[in-house]
DNA sequence: GACCAGGCACATC
DNA sequence: GATGTGCATGGT
């Protein structure tokens, strides 16, 4: 598996699916917030959470930061897991604010490494949460990895069944050019792609990659 | 009514 | 370090 590939794949999905204008939020602050609500939750549960952040104004660091939790998670019900992400979201905020006066522009001054484990350290954000706050949120080149990208190489025999996170993030940034743009359109055009072709249930349809990659196995 | 969705922390071995 | 479990709604 060498760089052509990688950017073989990139090449036919981007003709495929066009661009993808990643991520789908109002502001920066408003991915974070995303990223919290979507772990392990179809987007369209996502929505509603977020118009109803909208809906009543808590849709700022200062707004959560005053928010009582209970609240919070009753707003955010529809996205699932609303006590947890209740929790995730205060504690996001808190470091937000605490490091970088809740301010997008200071915490993306950081490098990009030191960011990412600063992320990590925060409870509720694990290393694809980061992933997504560093390249959708603070336009740093971390390549996010996810159950789409797992599910995609897995089925064409790209990456070891047992290959870790970090692991497939790497096998991408090793061979692709390390940029935002790039990064950015690349895991969107995953997403699109496991949405409309390599759920666990396969959906109809002629996926963009056959004749390109090994056929794809069940997995 | 079962199955699934753009994870993560924590317990246990 | 590997594996298992709880967390929950809404669409198919």
């Amino acid at each position: 598996m060498g760089p052509e590939a990688l950017l073989d794949v990139y090449e036919r999905l981007n003709d495929h699916f066009g661009p993808l204008h990643w991520w789908p939020a109002d502001g920066p602050f408003e991915v974070m917030v995303g990223t919290v609500l979507t772990q392990n939750t179809a987007w369209t549960n996502v929505e509603k959470a977020i118009a109803a952040l909208k809906a009543r104004g808590l849709l700022s660091p200062e707004a959560i930061a005053g928010c009582d939790e209970e609240t919070l998670a009753g707003v955010i019900r529809p996205a699932g897991f609303y006590h947890i992400k209740a929790r995730r979201l205060k504690s996001l905020v808190r470091f937000f604010q605490e490091e970088y006066g809740g301010e997008v522009a200071r915490m993306a001054a950081e490098n990009l490494t030191e960011l990412r484990d600063a992320l990590l350290s925060v409870s509720g954000v694990g290393e694809e949460t980061a992933d997504c706050i560093l390249l959708y949120a603070c336009e740093k080149p971390s390549f996010v990895s996810d159950a789409y990208t797992r599910r995609i190489l897995g089925r064409h025999r790209l990456i070891a069944q047992e290959a870790t996170y970090g692991q497939i993030r790497n096998l991408f940034m090793a061979h692709l050019p390390q940029e935002v743009a790039l990064f950015n359109q690349y895991h969107a055009l995953l997403v699109n792609l496991g949405k409309h072709f390599c759920r666990k249930t396969p959906r109809c349809g002629i996926c963009p990659l056959q004749g390109l990659l090994p056929a794809a196995v069940p997995m």
